[in-house]
DNA sequence: ACAATGTTGACTAAGTTAGTCGTGAATTGT
DNA sequence: ACAATTCACGACTAACTTAGTCAACATTGT
């Protein structure tokens, strides 16, 4: 039932382009620095954030990173679906989510337990866009810091 | 985020004796058997429920196992967790998850996303006893055999 | 041209999962 | 006492997943 780091590091590495992309592109090493993540690593969830189409690169020099759409658009669910694949905490609650048919078939008898939480699970997750995560970001690292002005 | 056989398994084979274990020993191969489990690796999951006081075990002829306490007085989280260990999805929510100070301690931006996931996935296996999972397994085998009757 | 950057896929080490197997210990029936 | 039956426990293993590293290549700015 862990995440593993492909989210983590995946969702803080979209944080951080939310936090500091703004009009530019933020480069790989600036991300692997910033989020303690291994820069040959970031590599490979970079890609997978690629292909489904949630950030856009440019390579060469000055070039980097951005999101395609604005963080208030893109849902932590998506994006942790896309790293991790399925969390469906049982086999028989994979496929369509929202097809409630489908959901029902299996009758196993933890089956509705499940269901309720990977539904509900689904739907926390979707509530929280990247802007939501971005914000209370900033707003710890704000509080980190007047305590040590204090 | 996916539950693995142990803890399936180990909740069909703790239904399995509150089905057919009212006032009787269950053997192992029985339990193998009816619930589809390779019956050698049964063994670690009883082995594992009970080390955690959920059975009883008798050995020799007509041995088998028991449940310790009422189906009623079981509830899945406390299962779940023992045969899976902690199902907090961030490392930085393990620890008493009753113990709002020590979750609240970390401050990464993903974290109260994730903890309110956690605390309402343990309320949800927590309200859930092996009484209705075994009730509901029972209600679902009657079911299927009305459909062939009809 | 060439240096800085991203892109891709092959590779790997460590850990987890899902088991099997063999030996031993307790209990019962004869 | 002894044999049969059942649980108890630990060693072992094959396959898979996780969490990376690395090298070769593609693109772009100067």
């Amino acid at each position: 039932m862990r995440l593993s780091t492909k989210g983590d590091y995946g969702v803080r590495a979209l944080i951080d382009l939310a936090l500091y992309g703004d009009g530019r592109l933020v480069q790989r090493s600036e991300i692997a620095a910033r989020q303690q993540i291994p820069e040959s690593y970031l590599d490979h969830l970079l890609a997978q954030l690629r292909r489904d189409g949630f950030i856009r690169s440019t390579r060469g020099p000055s070039g980097g990173h951005q999101l395609v759409r604005d963080p208030g658009d893109i849902c932590l669910l998506h994006v942790i679906e896309s790293l991790e694949g399925s969390i469906a905490p049982l086999q028989c609650l994979e496929g369509d989510p929202d097809d409630a048919e489908e959901l029902g078939r299996c009758h196993c008898a933890q089956h509705w337990v499940w269901q309720d939480i990977y539904v509900d699970t689904r739907r926390k997750l979707g509530d929280v866009s990247l802007a939501d995560l971005a914000a209370r970001s900033q707003r710890d690292v704000r509080s980190t810091a007047s305590n040590y002005s204090i």
